[in-house]
DNA sequence: AGTATTATGTAATAAAATTACAAGACATAC
DNA sequence: GTATGTCTTGTAATTTTATTACATAATACT
């Protein structure tokens, strides 16, 4: 566990004078950082020895190994705050930037993924006789993305983008169904329209959108796409994007651990399929990797 | 620039003594975090204060500060090693871990990504008369996706997915057109067909592939996919797409900056296009967000 | 209330990092 | 090739930083 959480879960068990110096490096950890035993101690209004003490407590050896933690925990997690890009920037800042904010878009992905809602999605989606999935506008290309992924696994998947063939879809599912939706705002009238078909058949709707949406208020199972925390700057819609994705991951993931062995076999076979396609040997030779993907 | 980085490039320039100290600190950096100066400079075979000098040398204002940042930079690139998962993983480590290694992927683009590249295909970019985006198997997805956020920022642009309307639409290029290729491999045949068949109609050629390949032999500016790096490990072929999603982002991003004041009427324009699309509060009403997305 | 236990501060000490200075290495000019 | 200047490095001294030892205060328990 990272040693600024491990701060905040132990910080009301710690004595009087350990806790002050918790509060104190919870509040200012970038400056807490660089800073030797006295001046933190002084700041916490408390004694020098104390801070040696606190970080045993916290078990480090000493205080330098605490600050080698405090940086290590720190570098995780990535700026939010962080910088959204204005007109000066020069390419390299520019890439620094849209970096950094897709780092902490997982960074805040970590922490706010709920591991029972990714079980009960997996779960639904293992035991469905068919995936059906739908996104539409931005969406569209995540769902084709997220059916890419899917059937590779063997499970029978389809993506849809057009509005007339989700209705069809979605009107003629099986209960045994499972529709997974993507909407990052959870406010296009079309796709609710959707979910409500989805409800009348009584296939499974999981849903990746805004959580306080009215598309989440009617699905069974809610996963955030992380639009609560976009950022409203004109040129970035896009760490909901690497959300998104990151999400598709994590399930896809968790769905093929869960098919157990015949897995890889189901994926060798796929992958081998495009065998004839490619071109076998790099073009100085000195590169021998098998093809993939 | 984070200071393992900084230490490799700056290596051939430091003196003897200095030069060995980077070499100790580069071979272990793990252990080198943990090290009070006595003992880095012991094991360096170099005096105490050299060591001070050495991190003066790198910008740092002292040793412990040094120490901060090494530990910075090695929380970043941590990761890298890191953990493909394995079966009896539960939700909770498979959230891990994904997320971890799409970190990971991020920071190795951050070290890999050539800003001058990036200049050069932005360049070319904003002074294309259309572009067309090609993408086939699991680089529809990405290349659909492209095409989205570009064409949002006023550029003409197309994404095909289809091998016989992107030979149609590469023979009958216009030189002043640029073409924008997804490949994760570069080795895909009927890709560096396609590619052929750009370079004949002297359009511009933009790949975003594995540098090590024939496709980007061809084309006029590469960058990477990160193909070279993909774990082999059947169940993750996914950082590479973070990666190009990322790549994306920063390239639409800085055309946007480049496209100047013009740019935000343009977009203002396609958001509001949706504005009937959508449900206008969310249920308690309590969250007032406008329409988006 | 009295005693045991724990928590904290003060002063002393030990450890660590840096400075000051001198010796050595290396280059350049003569 | 030697002299001179610059840069590099090590040694010793000094300063800063962290920790230990001990005493006192606070708290809990009987």
């Amino acid at each position: 566990m990272n040693i600024l959480h491990l701060i905040k879960v132990q910080r009301d068990q710690l004595s009087k004078a350990e806790a002050k110096l918790a509060d104190e490096i919870l509040a200012a950890p970038d400056e807490a950082v660089n800073m030797p035993t006295a001046e933190l101690a002084r700041r916490a209004g408390v004694s020098d020895p104390m801070v040696s003490r606190f970080c045993r407590s916290l078990g480090c050896n000493s205080f330098p190994e605490f600050k080698v933690q405090l940086a290590t925990a720190l570098a995780h997690r990535a700026s939010f705050i962080s910088e959204s890009v204005s007109k000066g920037d020069s390419a390299h800042t520019v890439i620094e930037k849209r970096i950094n904010a897709n780092q902490a878009a997982l960074e805040y992905l970590r922490s706010h993924l709920d591991v029972h809602t990714v079980d009960a999605a997996v779960k639904a989606m293992s035991q469905a006789r068919q995936i059906i999935i739908a996104g539409m506008g931005g969406a569209a290309a995540i769902a084709q993305d997220a059916q890419h992924k899917l059937f590779r696994l063997g499970i029978p998947t389809v993506a849809y983008d057009d509005h007339l063939m989700m209705r069809m879809a979605a009107a003629g599912a099986n209960p045994k169904d499972c529709f997974l939706v993507f909407s990052v705002t959870g406010r296009t009238s079309a796709m609710i329209e959707i979910a409500e078909l989805v409800k009348q058949s009584q296939a499974t709707l999981i849903v990746i959108t805004n959580p306080e949406s009215p598309l989440a208020e009617l699905a069974d199972i809610t996963i955030t796409s992380g639009d609560e925390l976009e950022d409203t700057t004109i040129y970035v819609p896009m760490t909901t994007r690497i959300m998104i994705l990151t999400i598709i991951d994590i399930i896809a993931t968790a769905l093929a651990l869960a098919q157990g062995p015949t897995i890889e076999a189901q994926l060798k076979k796929v992958k081998h399929s495009l065998d004839g396609t490619k071109l076998e040997l790099p073009p100085e030779g000195k590169n021998s990797k098998t093809t993939k993907n």
